[in-house]
DNA sequence: ATTTAATATTGTAATGATTACAATATTAAT
DNA sequence: ATTAATATTGTAATCATTACAATATTAAAT
């Protein structure tokens, strides 16, 4: 609540305040493990980790922040075929690679198609998610 | 179980029999609600459909099987922001525009990016899945 | 045709991720 | 200080999906 605040309190209450989020310490931990930690963790990852330094947070908390993120648009959903939602942070574009063996969830860095595209068909495009499925290529070896 | 299953017979069971599935009365039903209504359906919309049809019907059995045909390279899954999980049959590569107002799920015939390749930055290719994020024509006016 | 084995379907109970809700704590405004 | 607004917490409920055991159906073997 101290130290720690300090040293990442400039990095993300930017984008919190910029968004209209209050940058309350356990939003700014959440914001931080997602950003640092590019494995796009679930909620129970997220709040098996920040128990350590908060041990009194709620996996309420967890969940509530996340779904509060991605209706500002800081963060997006990823659904893979297990039962936990995955969270991303919103930046550059890119595409996802899940592979089937180990779970894992891969950024795969390409010049997005559709990225430029407002509309689709007369359909208004306000996201485009591409994913890849199938064996990565540490589980190939 | 015998006029109607005389109709979609020939029309599905090669399909079937050709993965390995037995052409059962309810896979048959299953398979043919999807591919007639290209709504991509949830397991509870099938369910209650085919409920009419065969009033015995178990819930199990349309997720059994559901999942049956997924493992087989049938159905693929489409998972919206909603809770559940949506099938849609496996032919023709399409993209998908999911509407966040009427929460429909619509086709979008497109020259499929990425469809040709089966690897990508090492890792292996087996399926790619295109999804539009916004609001649909319908929902704009 | 009977018997036996394999597979499919059904019903109920359990699971597990997420949400609803009410209470408490914290922060901001007056 | 007081009051109002917001955030966090803990517990209970929800709901889609799965586990499991019993029954029914189909296919194979005798
Ligand atoms: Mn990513
Ligand atoms: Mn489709
Ligand atoms: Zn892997
Ligand atoms: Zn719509």
């Amino acid at each position: 609540m101290e130290e720690r605040e300090h040293d990442i309190y400039r990095k993300f209450q930017d984008l919190l305040s910029s968004k209209g989020v209050k940058p309350s310490f356990q939003r700014l931990l959440i914001l931080e493990y997602i950003i640092k930690n590019k494995n796009h963790p679930s909620a129970e990852m997220i709040y098996q980790q920040i128990s350590k330094n908060i041990p009194t947070l709620s996996r309420t908390t967890v969940y509530n922040n996340l779904n509060l993120f991605v209706k500002k648009g800081i963060l997006t959903t990823l659904k893979t075929s297990d039962s936990e939602s995955h969270y991303d942070i919103v930046d550059k574009p890119h595409a996802h690679f899940y592979c089937s063996v180990c779970g894992r969830i891969i950024d795969i860095d390409l010049k997005m198609p559709f990225f430029s595209r407002t509309f689709i068909q007369g359909h208004k495009i306000e996201e485009v998610k591409i994913q890849f499925l199938g064996i990565c290529k540490k589980c190939l070896q």
